[in-house]
DNA sequence: TCATTCAGCGTAT
DNA sequence: ATACGCTGAATGA
């Protein structure tokens, strides 16, 4: 099973699934998208989607991302347990996981599906920290969940 | 208050 | 072996 949606945002995003497996990542250029009729997982995870973008709290635990390393699924499943609106620091998850902040950032972002894996919510010690898609990106997410960060 | 350095650890080459 | 990060603490001016 292969498909593909994007959800409409200020940035859209792109959400691929395969085999119940979800990847997802922002576009930066504008896209018509048609529909083709979605299976229930799919057309479940678009609606939770696009409640969470209208600002609504969402929790994406039910669906599935692959991950390759086992390092970096280690630090995205602590990430998942992050609550919406609710923020860590890298050296936060570092201590938790007895590694180094800088091996968090480098795992975030390995991060197959930003948004479903709310990556966003680890911010640095004093700022906003980075983001793989860009931090502007990131920014905006934040808002959406109420959180006021300082960009550093 | 900066700016610079470096410890630290998982990856990629 | 070695270079590099979505960092952070330490150092020095």
């Amino acid at each position: 099973m292969f498909e593909r949606f994007v959800v409409a945002w200020k940035y859209p995003l792109e959400v691929v699934v395969e085999d119940l497996y979800v990847r997802t990542g922002f576009l930066r250029s504008e896209v018509n998208a048609q529909e083709y009729c979605l299976s229930d997982y799919s057309l479940s995870l678009k609606e939770d989607l696009e409640r969470y973008f209208s600002g609504e709290k969402v929790d994406f635990s039910k669906y599935r991302v692959k991950i390759k390393s086992e390092f970096v699924r280690k630090v995205l499943n602590r990430v998942r347990k992050i609550g919406y609106g609710e923020t860590l620091t890298y050296g936060d998850i570092a201590k938790e996981l007895r590694t180094s902040p800088r091996a968090v950032g480098q795992a975030l972002k390995a991060n197959p599906a930003p948004v479903v894996i709310p990556c966003h919510r680890v911010v640095s010690k004093n700022g906003i920290g980075g983001y793989s898609q860009g931090v502007d990106i990131k920014l905006e997410l934040l808002k959406l969940e109420k959180l006021n960060v300082t960009l550093k």
